[in-house]
DNA sequence: CAAGTGCCTTTATC
DNA sequence: AGATAAAGGCACT
């Protein structure tokens, strides 16, 4: 068992981190939360500014959970109003995890469209069926497979997982990686927009796939992702901030343009600034738990 | 409990 | 350019 002493005034909470939907394949399981990053699976719980965990370094956890960010810091700069003051508030301690960007990319391109439980699933059986197996704590864990091996899987195996119809795009989309014709190191280099519009000419990768990749996984936290909820918040404390006109178009369409896309990711990118993200991820979180809040009533 | 709605959207087509 | 439809199937109400 190793541990961490968190700095003072670097808030983390391991439950918000885990619990908040950047990531799928996170168990808690008693105070312990299981997970496998790469091959390496590991166990982690919190006690107060204490983190203990075991068969991972204190510096693959540092990086991991990004404890490295000056949140403090971070959460200055993007509380802009009463709004995201308030996310900031009931969420404090939330911090964007440092995700294997393979992974990253294939658990999104499978979350189009989905709920979070169902894509929970999704990505466990894919694991399970195409992963290796490893086992620690007396608990099994799978890798999360490689480009090789999801470019060679059939696409009835695939769609046997509940991918449905986003079972092409994986296996597409593996075989750029496998075939060595796309990979994530010429990326990182890249500024944001050239980085962006490389990862959307992959199969099954739109704006919204994209701009999570880049925030969850290569460290670009301007990215700030509409999904439906970004969506609802934008119309209900935002509105302000674009035409009427817009703001209907916007509220009575079931999915977004392209162009109407744009417009309010970078709405959040010009408003928030460089963290971006960070407040994308904060009012997302609150939305969701004050609406989960609201039906236990 | 059945049936309807919604889901951290993308793509194809017009 | 912009609108529209289709695309698994699971989860929730």
């Amino acid at each position: 068992m190793e541990k961490i002493v968190l700095t003072p005034n670097q808030p983390f909470d391991l439950d918000l981190t885990l619990s908040c939907g950047q990531a799928f394949r996170w168990e808690k399981i008693g105070e312990w939360w299981y997970g496998i990053v790469a091959d390496n699976p590991f166990k982690m719980r919190q006690n107060g500014n204490t983190l203990e965990f075991e068969n991972v370094s204190p510096d693959f956890v540092e990086k991991y959970f990004g404890l490295t960010d000056d949140l403090p810091s971070i959460l200055k700069q993007i509380a802009k109003d009463k709004h995201i003051a308030e996310a900031i508030k009931a969420v404090r301690g939330l911090r964007i995890l440092r995700q294997d960007p393979w992974e990253c990319l294939i658990s999104y391109i499978c979350a189009t469209y989905k709920n979070i439980p169902a894509i929970k699933q999704m990505l466990f059986k894919l694991s399970k069926k195409f992963g290796e197996k490893t086992v620690f704590d007396n608990r099994v864990f799978y890798t999360f497979p490689t480009p090789q091996k999801l470019a060679k899987a059939s696409l009835t195996g695939l769609v046997g997982c509940g991918l449905g119809y986003r079972a092409k795009y994986v296996a597409e989309t593996a075989k750029r990686f496998a075939s060595g014709e796309f990979n994530f190191e010429g990326l990182k280099a890249s500024p944001f927009e050239k980085a962006r519009e490389a990862l959307l000419a992959l199969p099954g990768v739109g704006l919204k796939v994209a701009d999570c990749v880049l925030l969850f996984s290569l460290e670009r936290f301007e990215a700030f992702p509409v999904d439906v909820w970004v969506r609802r918040i934008i119309i209900k404390y935002y509105a302000n901030h674009f035409e009427d006109k817009f703001m209907e178009k916007v509220s009575s369409k079931k999915s977004l343009t392209k162009a109407e896309y744009e417009r309010l990711s970078l709405f959040g990118r010009s408003y928030f600034g460089r963290y971006a993200g960070y407040a994308q991820e904060y009012l997302f979180h609150f939305e969701r738990t004050m609406d989960e809040k609201h039906s236990l009533n």
